[in-house]
DNA sequence: CTGCAATTGAAAATGGTTATCAAAATCATC
DNA sequence: GATGATTTTGATAACCATTTTCAATTGCAG
């Protein structure tokens, strides 16, 4: 049994919710894939070992592992809600290539700490936050031609 | 004759596209509510002095108004695509509250020099950029209750 | 004016996401 | 292991912001 598996087991347990071959079999193929996922591609990926598993369960689970602190929620530009698997490493933002959709992530406690100081000059009390940066990956600088997003 | 309208002109007769009451009009209500305004909010306040303007030819006009460089597409975390109207000031990000809905402007050049610094680490060109800070607006710390967005 | 391309408004369509609800599964208790 | 209250599921309909459609109207060059 993997630590998310083990940690969602806990989570369902203390919130009286139960365990079951779905909301294991789209953890387990969620923590597979290792990236940035909607929900849409999470269906279609775990479609292909299991077809007894329905769309609407797939939106639910990915709220409820959200809650569980299992997984994150990002809304990009492209006003597609995607899902990524937090194994509470800690805060992150992301580079978004517009061609070709690559996701890099990076962390920069300097701009976090300008952010707070802005935050403070406002008299404002930050609860999360979101940078993006949207552009051209290095693959794609070269290459001509439209942009994805 | 406003500046902006004129804007629009050159920018209409420069595209070969026709003027119109319409657009002269949505432009109008659009620069004075002088702020973050959705489509639908839109559509309601020029509903209150004029009512042959159709939802759709907001929608159409707010993309136009984009495209000339008048107005700002902004997408929060509410879903909502909201514009600003864009007096060419230069870019700036956001606070906004997550209670009330109140939206802070702010810029930062060094957080704008940061994140051509993480840019470049990752071989990465930027294109745009998207900084929101979520949280409570000085008014709503005090307050009680449920947030809005 | 005239003619034609651009524009408009009402309504239907779209697309991602959420709600509904009857049937099935889970699990504490016997 | 059987029972039964409660939760969950899957198919489908509903939702809702936005876009598209298309016939009627309008702007404007000639
Ligand atoms: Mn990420
Ligand atoms: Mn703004
Ligand atoms: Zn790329
Ligand atoms: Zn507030």
């Amino acid at each position: 049994m993997h630590k998310a598996t083990e940690q969602l087991s806990v989570y369902l347990a203390g919130q009286g919710l139960k365990s079951t071959r779905q909301r294991d079999r789209i953890l387990d193929v969620f923590v597979s894939a290792g990236r940035h996922l909607s929900a849409e591609e999470l269906y279609l990926l775990i479609r292909k070992t299991d077809r007894r598993i329905g769309y609407a369960t797939v939106y639910r689970t990915l709220k409820l592992l959200a809650g569980a602190g299992l997984a994150h929620e990002r809304r990009f530009e492209d006003g597609i809600t995607r899902f990524e698997y937090d194994a509470a490493e800690g805060h992150h933002d992301h580079l978004i290539c517009t061609r070709c959709g690559r996701i890099i992530e990076f962390e920069n406690e300097q701009i976090e700490d300008l952010q707070l100081r802005v935050a403070k000059k406002n008299r404002f009390q930050v609860q999360t936050h979101k940078l993006e940066l949207y552009g051209l990956c290095e693959g794609c600088q070269s290459k001509k031609g439209k942009t994805e997003l």
